[in-house]
DNA sequence: CTGTCCATACCGACCAGTCGGGATGACGAG
DNA sequence: CTCGTCATCCCGACTGGTCGGTATGGACAG
């Protein structure tokens, strides 16, 4: 799926009254976010989706694969934003405990920014096609490799502490990362960049030699 | 469900042909937990339990009340283990930090032993019936303020550092306990007390005043 | 005869995906 | 400018199959 082109408007005869000109396959997308998040993909009827954007099945068939293609657009979605922030925050050229310090803090940022993904990601990851899952799990890989790398590029350099393995730090902080889900919630009383430092800070103590 | 009485043996007329006296409802929840860690909770149907338990749906729907009825039995089977520990390790005589990293450690060892279960709790909570999701919550909710108190005492005794708010570092340890059962694999290089003692290191040093 | 334990046949609900076709706009020929 | 053609976009009824749960009754123990 592309969906390269936004050059199209839809709404054409009498369909959706709405004046946005809103393009059907990112409603859709929104919509399956928002049920895939709430009630979880297997409880999600693809019924509730094209209610939820205000089209029908045609529409969904025309534009997606299956239920699965609908899924997998939104991991890709995620996982090209993290990688994104993270070779960017990588490629400053600040002292190492810099680096990982922002990234690590970026990280649980964005993630509360889009908390859906955040739950579909690790909630539902296991209910995609076997060779798409592969995919999502390269890509995934990447990702703690290049975080990895940070780490041990500290633990080189001397300003990290060496006692401890790499790899071992990047699946326990972002076992946390990946738990926000669970227990953060919007309106609460924690804002996005409290957790954020909190979290980073603790990673980073953790790691002080 | 209580099933207090493992005083039955089953096994009438021809039915499964096991020498051992194998008691009906606890190969059904042993069938569950593992279709269920495998496939996901949606993804099991009732037929797939039975067939691995080698009875029928008879006997299922005999000694359970529904499918989540089995799913609140594994839950509620962790949440007792789980507990069990932190009280005994809590209530031992040691300096606070001993027990905090005892319990740090322990929580993970448990729940590698007990993979499946942990798998199953932080994928498939959602799919529970609203009462009996706000139970299991407000089991869990009781363990982590059990562990939070433990840090906190820690804090007033000025042997663990004091900046750093004890409910987010519950959440944060956690997130990376519930998440052992994405990444870790049984016959992979690491033992699961190699991973006890990073896990409980990373925590007791990132709160080292 | 009664209660426990369990097998089997069965039911209504629901679901992902398909299919034939209708509407609309772009475009080229005349 | 008009007409025919074609591709794009989308509708909604329909299908084949699966699912959780139930109804009925048989076997056996006390």
């Amino acid at each position: 799926m592309a969906l390269e082109n936004p050059a199209d408007r839809g709404t054409a005869g009498r369909g959706t009254a709405d004046p946005e000109v809103a393009q059907v396959p990112r409603r859709l997308l929104e919509a399956a976010t928002r049920l895939f998040a709430q009630e979880g993909f297997d409880r999600t009827p693809v019924r509730r989706i094209v209610e939820e954007a205000g089209v029908t099945k045609g529409a969904l068939y025309h534009y997606f694969d299956s239920k699965d293609d609908l899924l997998h657009e939104i991991y890709a979605r995620v996982l090209r934003l993290q990688t994104e922030n993270l070779e960017r925050i990588a490629a400053t050229g600040a002292p190492v405990e810099q680096r990982l310090r922002a990234a690590a803090a970026d990280v649980v940022v964005t993630s509360i920014a889009n908390l859906d993904d955040s739950k579909i990601f690790f909630r539902s990851m296991h209910q995609l096609g076997e060779e798409k899952q592969k995919e999502v799990r390269a890509e995934r890989r990447r990702y703690h490799e290049r975080f990895r790398a940070l780490i041990e590029e500290g633990q080189r350099g001397g300003v990290l502490r060496d006692g401890v393995r790499a790899d071992l730090v990047v699946d326990f902080y972002f076992g946390s990362v990946h738990h926000l889900g669970t227990w953060y919630r919007e309106g609460g009383p924690l804002a996005a960049e409290t957790v954020a430092e909190h979290f980073a800070d603790l990673l980073m103590t953790s790691l002080r030699p």
